[in-house]
DNA sequence: TAGTGGTCTAGACCACTCG
DNA sequence: GAGTGGTCTAGACCACTAT
């Protein structure tokens, strides 16, 4: 076996014996590299390794963690997140970012299948849980369904927002999973270096009558999340 | 912008220029460090951020290439493989790689949702899409309830065969989809090196009276796949 | 046999975080 | 100011692939 697959195999058992308990950091790379009479290279490697397999995280320039279980996640559902992650013993929060208001363009114009001469709205939080970032959210709707959409509160759920003040329920939605690298402004805002994994899901969603109402881009943590779905359900 | 994000958009711009085309091959890490006057470690750094992000891919130990288009896949959909990518106007091509009988265990037991001493079937195969390697999948069956299935040929639709043969159709399935790395033998069925990153999907499928029939553990290529669903079909 | 990526050494400076 | 990961240099040997 490989220097690297020796190192990586004796940090796995130190993670699944407990020893080294979730969230809690790892030794920085310079010592690890000490201790395994190594270079940082070689450390880095590993710990990368380590990452792609969803065991650790990196958080900035702070260190390395062990990650905490994966959030089991229905895109089907009509669940809103926090309900979600609470249903699974976690604890759920959500920050807004920023908002928007620009001309539709790029792939906010191609899902929500308008020209670029309408005006949308696009909403940017970042959603913890249990005080971890883990997700980026964009919501991107017609300025024309939602007036006056921005003076309410717009760290809540969207959901409630959309079917209490406008009547609108989502009736079917279309969605799309895929591996790709964070953009610049989601790396930033999950903490992460540019050019890391991360889950994108694009989700475009249609109102009672069937209009295209809103779409939505959500940037998971890799390790963090796994899409569950049940047919039967 | 860093040296390695000057090289990465550099290498971009002739990839979306089509300068590069897909399955293009790369010049190999030592000429590239050569003409960007770099070492081999940067521009490693390079390529493994553009294989994150779908752009590129490697195959074994032979070199760099320009990634495809993804294939759009609905887990849902009753439709399989070779049906799938002809739709999409690539061609499919499937390989048998093994077949086990063996007694239920970890994962295997616990998707099935039945104990250790069951007896199961686990078949093993490889997927090209356009002579790419993309899938390994291991499907896995309840020994009771497909007698003799191993005199059949297994490299084709096994959906046909348990409708056909068998009278058994799937009425409801479950699965989960989550990024990971490749174990070791998936790592070698698909040319990948140990560690890289893949997305894995377990299915696990009901027939028409309701009993679990058989489980699939499938490892695809990152790039290769987008998950594409639609609430309303 | 020549060329490829995989792995590894032994350093260095920088940007950022935290106490 | 001390420590962290991010980036980068300049080499090396090995396992495997193609011809």
């Amino acid at each position: 076996m490989t220097r690297l697959g020796q190192i990586k195999s004796i940090i796995k058992d130190r993670i699944s014996s407990g020893t080294l308990g979730r969230r809690s950091k790892l030794p920085s790379e310079r010592e690890l590299s000490e201790l395994f009479n190594t270079t940082r290279i070689t450390i880095k490697d590993v710990l990368v390794s380590l990452e792609t397999e969803g065991l650790i995280y990196r958080e900035g320039r702070k260190g390395w963690y062990v990650s905490p279980p994966r959030i089991c996640y229905n895109p089907l559902s009509r669940s809103h997140f926090e309900k979600m992650v609470q249903e699974q013993h976690r604890q759920a929060r959500t920050e807004l970012v920023t908002v928007r208001t620009d001309i539709a363009y790029g792939e906010y114009a191609q899902a929500l299948e308008i020209d670029s001469l309408s005006s949308i709205h696009i909403i940017e939080r970042v959603r913890f849980i249990d005080d971890r970032a883990v997700l980026l959210v964009e919501n991107c709707l017609k300025s024309e369904l939602f007036p006056n959409i921005l003076e309410f509160d717009l760290a809540t759920s969207l959901t409630h927002l959309f079917s209490n003040t406008y009547g609108y329920q989502t009736k079917r939605s279309k969605f799309e999973v895929f591996p790709t690298s964070a953009p610049k402004h989601v790396a930033k805002a999950l903490g992460l270096s540019e050019g890391q994994p991360i889950l994108k899901i694009c989700r475009v969603n249609y109102k009672q009558d069937g209009e295209l109402m809103d779409c939505e881009f959500e940037y998971w943590r890799p390790d963090a999340v796994m899409i569950k779905i049940d047919s039967g359900e």
